[in-house]
DNA sequence: GCCGTCTTGTGAAAATCTTCACAAATCAGG
DNA sequence: CCTGATTTGTGAAGATTTTCACAAGACGGC
């Protein structure tokens, strides 16, 4: 079934993924529908927001009864994208790399590591279960053999955005950035930003403002 | 509540980290002082933006001149909470943990990984860097004695709950969550969550509306 | 000093996002 | 069938965030 997309927020899809978390923590034998009530308690918002986040892809629920768990984790998933696999390619073979390598809910979610690069030449040639590191140059052949359209950065920020283009160049479309860095790519391409210093800086923030009570800079 | 701190919404921000980095990015020798544009080109915004973000705080530049730099840098630090040395607990010695402990860019900021516990005692009792993983059980005295105030969660779903609980109840008031679960904690704690799957499908959803609005390409 | 060119800081307007509130629909029980 | 207890889907209202637009200030050249 083809879903109708009109103009949907970021937010609201990142509460979409959200959703489909919560419904795959649930039993659905013993708890076989989930009120919006229930589901907004489990992803951390309002019952009146997920009413609203559902009702821009389509009317999912009973009215009386909530929704089916089953059948919205299916409507949930066909949105996101998730019915077929998405090859990934994975740039970058240090600390960061090796983890999301080993992240075993990529893979549970279809979004599966095929090939890794790194620009050591000491690295290139090991083989991670199975996967053998190439050198950065063998990136555009790579690309388009597995036919990735998702690539991930996990490589310093100045190397960043020199194979930020070489993967677009290759053909991927999406990005997941973890390099300190701002990318400048075409607008057609989509780059999710991962700033573990920002969350700390944020965390930061919101502690000293807690702290401060009663006293604060002069004005 | 804070008497002179206004609110000051979460996009801000995240937004004056993003702006923190772009400043240390430039040479100040090179160039003293930016505008507003630049620094929004350097950071991925607007001018607009950049200008309204910054005069919540205060007036830190001049007109018709732009920004100093390396003040504009000090302003944010210490906005940011930046200007002092955050000592921080690591739970979870995994793929994830390691690749945190070893990430420098948080020494870099004043984060410093100072505890890591785990709840494999085949690694409890290793050494890493100087730092002896020790077991769950240690956590409330390592917060304790380290008068840590924030921590990092890096652990399976179904253990982050309790881990969490155990953090807060010994004194943690931020925690940075790698695990893929809802955590409920009381209202004064600060939780930001990294969801790594969340990521990939909000790439995995921007391609899929991309090319199902046909042959059409983006501007 | 005066002029022309910049650039900030900021109210007001526009855009976006969230919450409210309620009609319509569903079910269980008698 | 009818009643009462639920719960969805959704316009409207409310809240928040972003953009606009411009007065006021700053600097260099002369």
């Amino acid at each position: 079934m083809s879903t109708d997309l009109p103009a949907v927020s970021d937010s609201t899809i990142r509460r979409l993924s959200l959703y489909l978390r919560a419904l795959e923590g649930l039993d659905d034998q013993a708890e076989p529908t989930v009120s919006s009530r229930r589901l907004a308690e489990l992803a951390g918002t309002s019952a009146a927001q997920v009413r609203k986040d559902l009702s821009r892809f389509g009317s999912f629920g009973k009215r009386g009864l909530g929704y089916s768990v089953a059948p919205l984790q299916n409507h949930l998933r066909d949105i996101l994208g998730l019915q077929r696999r998405w090859p990934v390619v994975l740039v970058g073979a240090g600390r960061i790399g090796s983890a999301l390598f080993e992240y075993p809910y990529f893979r549970e979610r279809g979004f599966e590591i095929v090939a890794v690069v790194d620009r050591d030449p000491a690295k290139v040639g090991r083989r991670w279960n199975g996967v053998k590191i190439q050198s950065v140059e063998a990136l555009p052949t790579l690309v388009r053999e597995c036919r990735a359209e998702l690539g991930i950065l996990a490589i310093p920020a100045t190397d960043a955005q020199a194979a930020a283009e070489a993967l677009v160049d290759a053909g991927v479309r999406g990005i997941l950035n973890f390099a300190p860095v701002q990318l400048h790519l075409g607008s057609h391409v989509v780059v999710n930003d991962v700033n573990l210093t920002l969350e700390m800086e944020a965390l930061s923030f919101a502690l000293r403002t807690a702290s401060e009570l009663g006293s604060g800079e002069g004005g």
